[in-house]
RNA sequence: GGAGAGGUGGUCGAGCGGCUUAAGGCACUGGUCUUGAAAACCAGCGAUGGGGGGACUCAUCCGUGGGUUCAAAUCCCACCCUCUCCGCCA
């Protein structure tokens, strides 16, 4: 959300940044119900304060003892009141409607960014790594988790339905491996960690900019009336909501949590493997700073390259796009997306996001904190996943794939594997 | 799940139908005193929205939403949350 007063003095920039970001709605439908709700509101506190000063002169001659007058201001207020109904009513009116739209309305988008439909307009900014080389013999993630008996979708979608999985054996402590790996990267560089809600009030999912537009992705706990967070960005930001804070040195904070999304609009896409699921694990970063853009766009750089330095410890190919004003969400307004190498689909699959929102989350969220001149000021979040699995495991196993089947451990993530180098197929074990 | 207590500004806390325009303390800011600091004393100090060039002024805000009343922080109803005890439980 941004502020109204900012809104009405930039309404082209905005109504731009909703048309580049394919949200239909118009500025100036809300500045006209703005309008409205000022002139209801003014005629409104016009009559309260001729109702609170009757009202004073009515306590005012009962403690005097002279009750001849009452009964006549009495009725005056009563017609004051009725007038009040029917003002107030359509006020109510009005300001339901501004509020429904100013829930929707975007946050601007930076200068530097693409202008683009999709994420085919994303631009690449940089490729660390060689990608592997398209190779017959190769064998894609879902086949390998076969063979090392450690990934097993077949039984996932008869448990849990379509996009479920399991992880199994080796799988499993991969999962943790790598999780446990970029977490304990992040505390290094002075992120606190948190473990957090993962069931989540409405507000919390409003306040931080998933709702109202994001609510067909998320699934609702009906009996709770609490919902299942798609990110521990969620929390993540909640945790100070309505609070001052002090970020005189930016606040970062990290989570390892389960994300739960329910893909509605996705269907038949990237049905195969791993790639797009109900319920993964995620280490995310948010941090909290002054309103200043030159230092949020440092600590935008910044929560890249922890997710960079983590991917060139999986030793994993990978490339960052900026991604353009088509493919952005709502509240964003910066963003870059890093694309690892995923051989099995001769491409780079999105890997990680990291967005620069600004004041969008603060202001619904009410975080604030105090500049040099105690003036309040909203602050301005930003965020950025530190590793997400199994996506990720796509590109660990097909990227380090041998010859012989075997999967090379990359060795920063050793430690975390009990020492292991190296993972050789399971040999088939007569069970049946 | 059962019983009880409670939710008031940055924070603690009084008020429990009308001189509340939300007391008072703490914290914070400025000043006096002091070589400097502390202490003491004096003064200032809530948020949001509207009007005015401005000193100002009006409305709203006491967990949230309804209701009663001429008038609600205060009374009534519903919901949310916190704490204590009991029950259940990894």
């Amino acid at each position: 959300m941004l502020q109204l007063k900012w809104i009405k003095q930039n309404d082209e920039k905005v109504q731009t940044a909703a048309d580049q970001k394919g949200i239909n709605i118009s500025i100036k439908e809300l500045l006209i119900l703005d309008e409205e709700k000022r002139k209801l509101r003014k005629k409104v506190e016009d009559l309260r304060f001729k109702r609170n000063k009757l009202s004073q002169e009515i306590g005012l001659l009962k403690r005097s003892g002279e009750d001849g007058l009452i009964e006549e201001l009495k009725n005056k207020v009563k017609d004051i009141n009725e007038k009040l109904l029917t003002i107030e009513f359509d006020l109510k009116n009005v300001e339901n409607q501004f509020d429904e739209m100013m829930l929707q309305v975007p946050n601007i988008i930076s200068e530097d960014t693409p202008i683009g439909s999709s994420d085919k307009d994303n631009v690449e900014i940089r490729r660390v790594g060689e990608p592997m080389i398209e190779n017959k013999q190769l064998k894609d993630h879902v086949a390998l988790g076969e063979m090392h008996d450690m990934i097993d979708i077949a039984r996932g979608v008869k448990t849990g339905g379509s996009r479920s999985y399991f992880l199994k054996g080796i799988g499993v402590l991969l999962h943790r491996a790598v999780e446990q790996l970029a977490f304990d990267i992040l505390i290094k560089k002075g992120l606190t960690p948190l473990e957090v809600p993962v069931m989540v009030r409405t507000d919390a999912l409003t306040n931080t900019g998933y709702f109202p537009l994001g609510k067909d992705q998320t699934y609702k706990l009906v009996d709770e009336n609490k919902w299942l967070v798609g990110s521990s960005e969620v929390p993540l930001v909640s945790y100070y909501a309505n609070e001052i804070v002090d970020v005189d040195l930016p606040l970062k904070f990290s989570a390892s949590s389960k994300c739960f999304r329910s893909e509605v609009g996705s269907s038949g896409r990237d049905v195969h493997g791993l790639y797009r699921v109900h319920q993964f694990e995620k280490v995310e970063q948010v941090v909290l700073c002054k309103a200043d853009e030159e230092i949020s766009n440092q600590l935008l750089l910044e929560i890249t390259s922890n997710a960079e330095e983590i991917l060139q410890l999986l030793e994993l190919p990978y490339r960052v796009m900026a991604v353009c004003s088509g493919d952005m969400s709502q509240k964003t307004y910066k963003q870059f997306d890093i694309e690892t190498w995923m051989p099995s689909r001769n491409a780079y699959g999105e890997t990680h996001s990291s967005s620069n929102l600004l004041d969008f989350q603060t202001l619904r969220s009410n975080i604030r904190y105090r500049d040099e001149n105690g003036e309040l000021n909203f602050c301005y979040s930003l965020n950025n996943t530190a590793i997400a699995s199994p996506r990720i495991l796509i590109p660990l196993l097909e990227n380090h794939q041998q010859e012989d089947g075997s999967i090379q451990i990359p060795k920063a993530l050793q430690k975390y594997m009990n020492g292991m180098e190296k993972i050789v197929p399971v040999k088939m074990k007569c069970c049946k």
